[in-house]
DNA sequence: GTTCGCCTGTAGAACGTTGCACAAACCCCG
DNA sequence: CGGGGTTTGTGCAACGTTCTACAGGCGAAC
């Protein structure tokens, strides 16, 4: 079933059919018809390997760090209903933290020429990204910093952990323990989630006149265990772990339960992302809100716009919301811990 | 950076790299060892599109009802983690459970000439199926019945179902009630999973002479909850409810919590799939597992099986294993209820 | 009635691979 | 040293699309 095979039902040359295909120029309103009906009639479908050779693939690649971190795959469903009545198709690739590994994996997708690439939370040499969007439209999700050659989403995650701090000691706490990661070894100028949030705490702990603690280990269940347990072990142990994610708040949380320690009662326990499990009653944890939809409806947004023409780079930032739930309360002993 | 350079470069025909890139026959040691560092030298990488027009497009296409379901994401990253030393690629697209957006997902994976094709948990008509096997290999997970021209990766849900009956029974339960999703319009001798779970459900409550009660809600939080209000108003309220998935036995535990039932003192609970939620210490769900990740990466080793050119079908078997936690007791008043 | 410009539609040359068909070189054996 | 078979390397015709360049027709304006 080739283009050529609708040309001849439609008793027109192939150049006629292409043009109909992609809405050309120079089409009358008979000719486009009795194409389109032909393309109806014999199920017709575009080879994107062929249309790869010469022009478009209408494909979007989409690559994630992983499937298990729910903001992503929240991303991806964005960029997916934003894509849903376009004639583009999205398609997500998983590359985990590993830079190489993440390079192969946009590499795969440049083979396959895709039109356009949304990079959610790249662990990558920035210039890399620079030189690819030389070619074909990219945007960044979660990559803070002023890109110039391409486009970026990013959620306001200074200003989210500001929230959460002065949500905490606006109830009381003053031990205040952050948990973060190592800063990537590509971080420079731009800056991932964990590290924007890392400096959102401190400068909201030092405009509190707090000093900002902060724990790394990683952004996982198992890391908010340890941090938390070194935490708990200290003379001094904190009243509240605004852990850098939800996933190591629920290691915190495990921590917590293990230490004989009452949430929020003896402690309180805070995160950022605000994933599914943070919304099961059973956990009810109190954290930050970045709509992940929301994200990825704009990453398919902006593609399409560069797709369509435009140069200039845009950057959208999506504002954070503080989401209070039953982890977080006052302090042991009131407000004068 | 085209074929053409890589020849120029190591001083040989086009054809001669075309056979190295490929592996073909007919090759000597030398002539590969110069072809393969002019490829490395220039950085040269095939260009997929052209690839599609003539032979395969080393891209495996895994088609998911969406991204928010735990075991469909391992699924995705048994598959990822299995071709990773391959020269194929997995790219992974989002279908929802309505059929004509499945079907259109597909179709533009077989318009992208993918070399081979993961369906998991498709809600789809199998002749349908069948149709599309004839073109490309198909795998599908979660798809009970025996196809005959295309392979599978079955968890055996009816033992599952039966694991998890045996061990609410022994423990002295007699009125469980499980909660199932309508059958799919398209299932007819192929079946999916929730069926086969409900079935596994009456085949093992029959077995322990008791009559198997069922409430038909969706596979969500939401459902799990409405379901469980629905038992708990009855006049003889069940003293266990086994929920056909996770997610909805999450709504189970919160509808009991609503209700000032205590799990598992006043009501035991369980799910079906271990999904991540489920392991974290404040859910502690007791649920029956079945490797995502083992599907996986078998559904990728049977699929490079049948590009290597293998024509009988295979179905593969994965064993199901009993977790049991901590929503999961003896019913109240002891084993006679 | 000629000229000019616009509007429709077409021919055909790419695009970068693959793999068949074939040629050349080589080896082994009688 | 001739003949057969095998091994190694090459030429070239696809594959299905896009899009430039161009031809022909038609209408308006003079």
């Amino acid at each position: 079933m080739r283009i050529q095979d609708v040309a001849a039902a439609a008793g027109v040359s192939v150049s006629a059919v292409s043009k109909v295909l992609r809405g050309a120029y120079g089409v009358s309103p008979q000719m486009r018809n009795r194409v389109t009906a032909a393309i109806e009639e014999l199920g017709y479908r575009p080879h994107t390997g062929a249309r790869a050779m010469r022009g478009r693939t209408y494909t979007i690649g989409v690559v994630l760090v992983e499937l298990a971190s729910p903001f992503q795959t929240e991303v991806a469903q964005g960029i997916s209903d934003e894509l849903d009545n376009t004639p583009y198709q999205d398609i997500i690739v998983t590359a985990g933290t590993s830079p190489k590994r993440q390079k192969a994996s946009i590499e795969a997708l440049l083979d396959r020429q895709v039109d356009g690439l949304v990079l959610v939370a790249p662990w990558l040499d920035t210039t890399w990204i620079e030189e690819i969007a030389k070619t074909v439209p990219v945007v960044t999700v979660a990559l803070h910093g002023s890109p110039t050659t391409f486009d970026s989403v990013v959620d306001d995650e200074r200003l989210g952990a500001r929230l959460m701090v002065d949500h905490l000691v606006t109830a009381g706490h003053r031990r205040i323990v952050h948990t973060s990661m190592p800063p990537g070894e590509s971080e420079g100028v731009f800056v991932l989630s964990h590290t924007a949030r890392r400096q959102g705490f401190e400068q909201a702990m030092r405009h509190h006149g707090l000093e900002p603690d902060i724990i790394e280990t990683w952004y996982s269940e198992e890391g908010g265990h340890r941090a938390a347990l070194e935490a708990f072990a200290r003379p001094e142990p904190p009243t509240a772990i605004f852990a850098g994610a939800d996933v190591a708040a629920l290691g915190v949380l495990r921590a917590a339960e293990e230490q004989g320690l009452r949430v929020p009662e003896d402690v309180s326990v805070a995160g950022y992302d605000n994933i599914y499990i943070s919304t099961i009653r059973r956990v009810s944890l109190t954290t930050v809100d970045q709509s992940g939809h929301r994200t990825g409806e704009k990453c398919a947004r902006l593609l399409l716009e560069r797709i369509g023409g435009r140069t200039e780079p845009k950057q959208f930032v999506v504002a954070p919301k503080l989401v209070t739930r039953r982890t977080s309360g006052p302090p042991p002993g009131g407000a004068e811990a």
